[in-house]
RNA sequence: GCGGAUGUGGUGAAAUUGGUAUACACGCCAGACUUAGGAUCUGGUGUCGCAAGACGUGGAAGUUCGAGUCUUCUCAUCCGCACCA
């Protein structure tokens, strides 16, 4: 009874394929899961993160199955995108072949790991049918106003010589490779993603308690809504002049008009169109113009460092005491936030603060503690009591602030006014690997759609990919074609999307049958089973690393209300519940090639096998934290297993459960039942709530080591049946094995709980002694409170010599507290 | 700066939610079997102490018969956001 590995884990592999063990049914009267992992980028080989990822979405689906539901747990590969360009460009590879070899390999590693994907709903992004509907979901959303075309300042990465949507600068860098990116003024389609953004915030309120708190945090902070007023700013007689009446006024957002009357200055950003003008039009002096360059060209880190600012001699009117206040130009203020111009209160904004100090601007303090006076040597960011507000003297900030609104609202000479953190989705990319955007640009009817049934766009195999400009845009016979409305001559768009479009929407691919992929991208009976479940809706387990806390998810958040608004679906949040797995580690830092501390999988199986992989990852820590690599706890994962293997040699052939009498079992039989059934109850509490695997296991070993005290061939067995049911999500290869060589795999399925088995003749009480323990007691199951009290006092006697007992206390079966005094 | 999380043996981590702190595993120590052991099995292993015992969940205080768990303050680490007007 040797454990081998390499035999029993290849013997499963092959039939769970032969007998398409993991194709979800057809019968949708069935109970369903939807249990889905994020799907992997092909990069080659499977990291130990996408272990650890489909390890868990493996043994909920397992679990599920077990259970009886109708399982859907199938896998893709996310795989258009800038890697597979830039090995072209390395080692001169084509990207499709370079992608499709590299799905072939990462196929074969999710069979060698026993992962219970259906094969036959496997897909990559990159096929031209997945490429072809998401096309024409494009041109439906073109339609309704939801992707438009604008010129506006993008993130450039010159590295990647792409633009990036803010979603994936991180930190003023490329969120792939890292490097800094720069503003580029140029042309790009956008998702219209703020539409949505009310409902994109409102909604997260359904996912409480599915989603962890932090990702919704992250998405209320990315989304950030601020309420406040809008309002002009007049210029006077002599900056109207000054700018040949072609301004008569900007528009300012503030969250905090009760400090209005402490305006003393304002300002633009460096890109405004007001200073964009004043600069061709040679309306600024010299170093002035240099200074505002120098503040466009700064990087994002860089402008961050200091304030700096010039007067553009410009001044507009205060719109309630009409006073004159200068226009500046500021480095701090943003051009894509609200309108690219603010009020400055200096006396109740640290930023304006800064700056009036900086050039030595009035600071005119309207606001005070309610408790106190006004100070300024900085700025009083609280709200308080006003003053110096004319008729609004006295009033709280709450108040001030709606009555002022109210205000200019009356006067209408402002609004009220919701501004949003999140900008619309750029999604052009200036990539050759990538879906191509399904327009033409028609010199006679501008922008037009390529009609769908000549879908899809595809790319052109024969490219040259060297790194220098986009490859569509400089091959020879691609881009020219026919205008799809007039016929004649015209050029195709040559961007191509972001990546993040096709995982926007491929957990609804799934909800369709291979067999009528051509037709349909996905299919409304198998949407409205699949997603739908007891007033639930959604994907039930959706299982994935937190970096996509904001990108991958918002996007998908957003594509499935879309997708609602289209007619598509009924429902508006695509995933119940979301699992976001911690990281894995080495030496204490994240897995890394350049760090050299990575783990191989395929090395590890090939060594211990894909259950050790397995049953380490789940038993080393729980699934949100980080998980540390350790060799030799791996080691022992291993160890497990082959004590579990062999000592199924305790076990006989059944094909139903031992009956077992319970009351005629020794201390230790009894001991070693209650403990497999505890690990029962263990497992069942795990996938529901708390993914704690960990537990669970500990649990298994712990009926193990029970088992071992004992010899009965009745208890060894049903513990077998029970625990190669709980384990086979973990490690399925071993657990079908034995099960198939003693139970005829009977045993895979729900497991009745025996409640006789946690009854006990006696138990243990610890005995403390004003909350300290002291000793403990066996006393009978039933024992009265009052015997218990005395056998306590006995058996503790020695500390309670010459001490009055002022209050006793029973907690049943756990322990006596006994409270004394000198 | 703002927001969130975490802090328990040498290590990864448990603790039925206010009731015997350290389950399970790794490591370590000892022993058995062995030509041998990086195999297997058995036992031990929070700290201090010869012992009785004392101390012990980052730190300080509080509530309670009783606190890892609740309250307040504080320290440290990690993560996210960050000139958002």
């Amino acid at each position: 009874m040797e454990y081998s590995s390499k035999a029993i884990e290849a013997k499963w592999q092959e039939y769970w394929a032969k007998n398409r063990s993991f194709e979800p049914s057809e019968d949708f009267t069935k109970e369903k899961k939807y249990i889905l992992s994020m799907f992997p980028f092909p990069s080659g080989r499977l990291h130990m993160g996408h272990v650890r990822n489909y390890t868990l979405s493996d043994a909920f689906a397992r679990y599920y199955r077990q259970q009886g539901f109708n399982v859907l747990h199938p896998i893709g590969f996310d795989s258009f995108g800038m890697p597979a360009e830039n090995a072209a460009i390395k080692n001169g590879s084509h990207p499709k072949g370079w992608t499709y070899d590299n799905i072939d390999y990462m196929k074969g590693e999710f069979k060698t790991l026993g992962f219970s994907f259906s094969k036959e709903r496997e897909l990559a992004t990159s096929d031209e049918l997945y490429t072809k509907f998401e096309q024409g979901f494009i041109i439906d959303m073109y339609e309704k106003g939801l992707l438009y075309r604008k010129k506006g300042f993008l993130n450039w990465c010159p590295h990647d010589q792409t633009v990036l949507a803010n979603e994936q600068v991180v930190d003023g860098c490329c969120w792939r490779c890292d490097t800094p990116i720069v503003k580029k003024d140029m042309n790009q389609y956008y998702f219209k993603i703020t539409q949505y953004g009310d409902e994109l915030l409102d909604d997260l309120k359904k996912l409480e308690g599915g989603w962890p708190k932090q990702v919704l945090t992250m998405q209320e902070n990315w989304i950030g809504k601020s309420n406040g007023l809008a309002f002009d700013l007049a210029f006077d007689e002599a900056s109207l002049e000054k700018l040949n009446n072609k301004f008569k006024s900007f528009d300012v957002f503030t969250t905090r008009p009760d400090t209005i009357y402490g305006v003393s200055y304002t300002a633009l950003a460096p890109e405004h169109e007001i200073v964009s003008y004043m600069i061709e039009n040679n309306l600024l002096d010299k170093e002035v113009v240099i200074k505002i360059n120098e503040m466009k060209n700064a990087s994002s880190i860089d402008r961050q460092k200091e304030k700096s600012g010039v007067p553009l001699n410009l001044h507009v009117i205060h719109p309630l005491t009409k006073k004159s206040v200068p226009v500046w130009v500021a480095n701090f203020v943003l051009m894509d936030y609200g309108s690219g111009a603010v009020m400055a209160v200096p006396a109740h904004d640290e930023r304006d603060f800064d700056f009036a100090k900086k050039y030595d601007l009035p600071i005119n303090a309207v606001i005070k503690p309610f408790e106190g006076e006004a100070n300024c040597d900085k700025a009083y960011t609280e709200i308080g009591e006003l003053f110096n507000s004319e008729s609004f003297n006295t009033l709280n900030s709450k108040d001030a602030q709606s009555k002022i609104i109210e205000y200019f609202e009356e006067k209408k000479i402002g609004k009220k006014t919701t501004n949003y953190k999140l900008k619309d989705w750029g999604v052009s990319r200036q990539r050759y690997w990538g879906a191509p955007i399904p327009f033409v640009h028609c010199n006679d009817c501008g922008i037009v759609m390529e009609k769908k049934e000549n879908l899809p766009v595809a790319l052109p195999h024969d490219v040259l990919i060297n790194g220098e400009g986009n490859p569509l845009e400089n091959h020879t016979t691609w881009k020219h074609c026919k205008c799809p409305s007039c016929g004649k001559d015209a050029i195709r768009e040559t961007d191509t999307m972001d990546t993040f479009v096709e995982s926007s929407w491929y957990f609804l691919r799934f909800c369709a049958s291979p067999k009528n992929w051509e037709n349909e991208a996905f299919s409304a009976e198998q949407i409205k089973y699949w997603m739908h479940q007891n007033g639930h809706e959604g994907v039930d387990h959706y299982i994935g690393g937190i970096e996509h806390a904001i990108l991958h998810l918002l996007y998908a958040r957003f594509f499935t209300k879309v997708f609602r608004d289209l007619g598509y679906l009924d429902f508006d949040e695509p995933f119940e519940r979301l699992l976001t797995q911690g990281m894995v580690l080495k030496d204490g830092a994240k897995m890394s090639k350049s760090k050299g501390n990575t783990v191989d999988p395929d090395a590890l199986i090939e060594k211990y096998g894909a259950d050790t992989a397995r049953l380490f990852i789940l038993f080393a820590a729980p699934p949100t934290q980080e998980l540390e690599w350790n060799d030799s706890a791996v080691e022992g994962a291993y160890r497990f297993i082959k004590r579990f293997y062999e000592r199924s040699s305790n076990i006989y052939k059944t094909d139903t459960i031992p009956a077992i009498v319970h009351s005629s079992l020794s201390k230790e039989e009894k001991f070693a039942r209650k403990k497999v059934y505890e690990a029962l109850v263990r497992a069942n509490d795990v996938y529901g709530e708390k993914y704690t695997f960990n537990t669970m296991i500990a649990g298994v070993m712990e009926a193990m080591n029970a088992l071992n005290l004992q010899a009965n061939s009745d208890v060894w067995s049903e513990a077998y049946w029970i625990l190669t049911s709980i384990m086979e999500p973990v490690i399925p290869h071993t657990c079908w094995e034995i099960s198939s060589k003693y139970f005829s795999l009977n045993n895979l399925r729900v497991q009745k709980v025996i409640e006789e088995v946690f009854v006990e003749d006696t138990i243990t009480l610890g005995v403390s002694i004003n909350g300290k323990r002291r000793c403990e007691i066996e006393v009978a199951s039933d024992e009265s409170d009052e015997n218990i009290i005395s056998i306590a006092k006995e058996s503790a006697s020695k500390w309670l010599e010459g001490k009055n007992i002022i209050k006793e206390i029973v907690v049943p079966k756990k322990l006596v507290n006994l409270v004394i005094k000198d």
